[in-house]
DNA sequence: CGTAAGGTTGAATTTGCTCAATCTCGGTGG
DNA sequence: CCACCGAGATTGAGCAAATTCAACCTTACG
């Protein structure tokens, strides 16, 4: 993922050289917990490039079941598609407070005839979330709730680790059980049920919000995780 | 969607002028029924575009469970991520006897350089996927089994609409109840037991590999279906 | 210290799954 | 023309997974 320094004071990120997207950056945007970045149907003014927090997409149906539809680390473009699209069609609300920048419509509206750093870059975006999204049908459609937890607490490793966020045996967590079960289309009283079967085994601790991977060999042994979709060209 | 009249034999696409994309064809190919384009990991030599039939993308899991990760009608690039990307992270097979129009690699190696119209029809392309994954999500996670069979089949008249390989009232739909099952998560028999709730409230007909849509209001109320997300721009 | 949000527990119920069998129908060979 | 065959569809009974509802516990925080 592109991840540089970003010149506001919120710059966690500062692993690679600056970043054709966080140059076109021109302004920053901080959220608290639980507000939206944008609703489900609006057409966005601007884009957005995730600096610092968690944030989420959903998308809710007429019963009020909720489907957090994507999880989104610093570096993540939060409404690429929604810009392209011209509307958006899923919410995206903060699940920590989050510093986003902001990134004028004027420079992506028509990104094929953008530098080409700039155009690779947002192709890229969109290529990851693709295989992140592929990986979670097969979770949600073929893997058990135990192995789909595991699947997402690999995942969440392994993205955070490129940005920087997390260490060698885990990271910081800020999502509820009941987030995790919108995420994962379970209840949150399995989620419960099933993170304790996780303990259990010995294979992950969560405590004041931090994850910890106790035995990550095995936890991904069980995910039947493979960080392949993850690494890109 | 870009579909356009392809030169060769199988050319039942002739709805919009001949696009970008198609004229990037070089060759035609032609697979039969479970036949695989692409095997999961493969790096593929030659990017392909559906002219005619079905065909879908796949993931294995170890214990031998398979889930389908989407459905390729014809106008849909098969393999564009896997080509971005350099290797497949899914199978590909036909579903029933296809054609596939071929596009060597170094026409789309770079597709940031290639002429404007190309590249916008690749981004195009990715994010008309991208909408049908993140809906999917929605279907997986938290719709019934009742209304994820019924948005199926809403999504599939809307795209094959588009292609002009549907009737107002329904469309040949050559798959199996077991790959619906694989499609959709769920169990060839809980598939079928949900297939006749749906004929039971008058809603479809499915008999001799066509699929009738009775009451498409209905249908469409029931699943929550709303086709703005298969529009772009 | 009180409150509220999040986490945990139990029991009853529903939904979907497994296994195992039977049915249907199009195609095949005799 | 007809009996057979096999893939796909259908059925039933029992079981497992996940949900619901309702309560209770824990912890952070004002």
């Amino acid at each position: 993922m592109f991840i540089g320094h970003s010149s506001g004071s919120s710059a966690l990120l500062a692993r690679q050289a600056a970043h054709p997207v966080l140059r076109a950056v021109v302004r920053e945007r901080t959220l608290d917990r639980d507000q939206n970045l944008i609703e489900q149907g609006e057409a966005p003014q601007v884009a957005h490039i995730l600096l610092s927090g968690f944030t989420c997409r959903y998308r809710t149906l007429l019963n009020g079941r909720r489907q957090i539809t994507a999880i989104l680390v610093p570096g993540d473009m939060c409404d690429l598609e929604a810009v392209l699209r011209g509307w958006a069609d899923s919410g995206i609300k903060a699940l920590t407070r989050c510093v986003f920048g902001e990134i004028p419509l004027e420079q992506l509206a028509d990104p094929l005839r953008q530098e080409p750093d700039l155009a690779r870059a947002l192709l890229h975006q969109l290529l990851h979330h693709k295989a992140i999204d592929s990986e979670r049908l097969l979770s949600l459609g073929q893997r058990s709730a135990l192995q789909h937890l595991a699947h997402l607490f690999c995942e969440l490793q392994e993205r955070l680790e490129t940005v920087g966020v997390a260490e060698e045996d885990g990271y910081k967590l800020p999502l509820t059980q009941s987030e995790i079960a919108e995420l994962t289309g379970m209840t949150t009283i399995h989620v419960n049920r099933t993170l304790q079967a996780l303990r259990g085994q010995n294979l992950i601790r969560w405590q004041k919000g931090r994850l910890s991977i106790l035995d990550r060999p095995a936890l991904e042994r069980l995910a039947e995780f493979d960080p392949a979709y993850l690494r890109h060209l």
